[in-house]
DNA sequence: TGTAAGATCCTA
DNA sequence: AGGATCTTACAT
């Protein structure tokens, strides 16, 4: 067994359409370092790509102060405030000048946060089973919009640990494609992925 | 300057 | 099924 961590994600690699980084990202690993520099990690179980000619995406019209991240290079992390209440975490992707990104909606946590445990009564494989919790559990707000993704920073990724790279390609674990949640436009696309069996996707089918 | 909708989540 | 809660985007 290999205990050491892959290696992280470059904004190279995101430099790619978000319909085929989305599936990709699944079992890649999410990592949240604090200030005081302790940090916490999930693997990511669930995902939804957005993309240019996509009238849900956030940056389908035009650029505004919201969204303008999203037309930035590859590898920036596109942060806001839904409801007036959650916050959701997304990953610029493709070049400059091509508004995608993907939205990180699940987390299987490895080590649940201590400010978490007592408050919620959420089982341990609910408290990032949805884009709005995961922030919440990983304290992620607007603070860190526009924040690469660097090792060391607030936020980066990793990729896929060796043996769940063996169990996809031994078809012990699988992806399911649907359609995205909670959207009035571009209802029809699928380009929603989970890892099937994961016990923290937010919801399935 | 006003207003309707929103990539959510929890409770009833 | 409804409410919390408030920013954003677009219309006036």
């Amino acid at each position: 067994m290999d205990f050491n961590s892959p290696s992280p994600i470059t904004a190279q690699w995101l430099s790619r359409d978000s319909t085929q980084i989305a599936p990709e990202l699944i079992g890649c690993t999410l990592v949240r370092q604090m200030p005081d520099g302790s940090c916490f990690r999930g693997v990511i179980v669930e995902t939804e790509a957005y993309a240019p000619e996509d009238p849900a995406m956030h940056a389908y019209r035009r650029p505004t102060a919201r969204n303008r991240v999203m037309f930035g290079a590859a590898g920036i992390a596109y942060v806001y405030l839904i409801y007036g209440i959650y916050h959701c975490l997304n990953i610029v992707t493709d070049r400059a000048e091509i508004p995608s990104a993907v939205l990180i909606r699940a987390l299987q946590l490895d080590t649940l946060p201590d400010w978490i445990t007592p408050p919620q009564s959420l089982k341990p494989d609910r408290v990032a089973a949805g884009p709005g919790k995961l922030c919440r559990a990983l304290k992620i707000d607007l603070a860190l919009n526009a924040t690469p993704f660097q090792p060391g920073q607030g936020l980066w990724l990793e990729h896929r640990y060796p043996w769940f790279q063996q169990q996809m390609d031994q078809d012990k674990l699988s992806l399911t494609q649907t359609t995205r949640i909670g959207l009035t436009k571009g209802v029809d696309l699928p380009w929603r992925w989970y890892l099937t069996d994961s016990p923290a996707v937010s919801r399935k089918g």
